[in-house]
DNA sequence: GGAATTAGTTAGCATAGCTAACGATATTTG
DNA sequence: CAAATATCGTTAGCTATGCTAACTAATTCC
């Protein structure tokens, strides 16, 4: 590990503890949009990730969504039994399955996320334009980082 | 409600789509850590409305974790069961209950969020300067915006 | 062919969310 | 003052979501 300067850390420190406070606060306003979808946290965070990266083996979506393989065996059960996803066993390995958002479950999912953005967006509205962008920015900054760290 | 250019409403929705996705798998990083203190999610999440923000009484945390009575309910009865809280009833009204940390739970409360900070400050630090200024300063509107919205 | 590994399931437990219904206490009102 | 009403919290009972341990089935490795 490289050497770090006091002064970075210190910079670090305090942004971490705001990050940390502003997306608590922020996700835990959104989420009251999502009983309207009427599906469970789980299987609404697990459908998004089939309708915005494709379709995945059930280990996938696990890691994905930092769970245990029997927590979303059921949570991908419920999907099923909702016909929000549809389920095939591999050609090649019959112990795989592979699943996938139903046109259902991609309307469904699409719905509930323009909820939360456009909730969000309508109170984003009463910032600055340079506020907006700077919000923008790091948003970006962000994600970048947190592709990299795994 | 004010009208409002239709680019600007373009531009925030670009910036809640960005925030969006940055606070949900930024927090799905920083919940592993907290596997640590041994408590659950809404145990840790309430015990941190005690620590900031003073005692409260059952409802009080209930909407600021904005949950119903019954869940807080259990809740705190977990949190008392872990001797994280003490209760008192409040002498002027009996229906309510004073609930504030205990030292024990102080320290739970302090070590979990600084295993959090701390892990994000980290992985902050590949970041430049400038960078992190940034991240901060929309930390800090996007608090602000949060506090006004209710 | 047999052992080890891998993918997913089942069983059983704990935590957390909800609504409905209740008890106890305060407050308002006739 | 007494009765109706409102408020605060609990209990009961349901669903959803997280885990580990133990299992089945399929594949891969020796």
């Amino acid at each position: 590990m490289a050497k770090i300067k006091p002064e970075k850390i210190t910079q670090a420190v305090a942004a971490a503890g705001r990050l940390h406070s502003a997306a608590i606060h922020l996700l835990r306003r959104l989420r009251q949009q999502d009983t309207a979808s009427g599906v469970g946290p789980a299987q609404l965070s697990a459908l998004s990730v089939l309708v915005l990266s494709g379709p995945k083996t059930l280990g996938q979506i696990a890691a994905a969504e930092q769970v245990k393989p029997p927590t979303m065996s059921r949570v991908v059960s419920g999907l099923k039994h909702g016909r929000l996803v549809e389920i095939t066993r591999d050609s090649r390995d019959a112990r795989r399955m592979h699943i996938c958002a139903t046109l259902k479950g991609t309307k469904l999912l699409q719905e509930a996320r323009q909820r939360r953005i456009e909730y969000l967006a309508t109170h984003l509205c009463s910032l600055t334009k340079p506020e907006l962008a700077e919000l923008r920015s790091a948003a970006d900054i962000l994600e970048n980082l947190l592709l990299k760290w795994q």
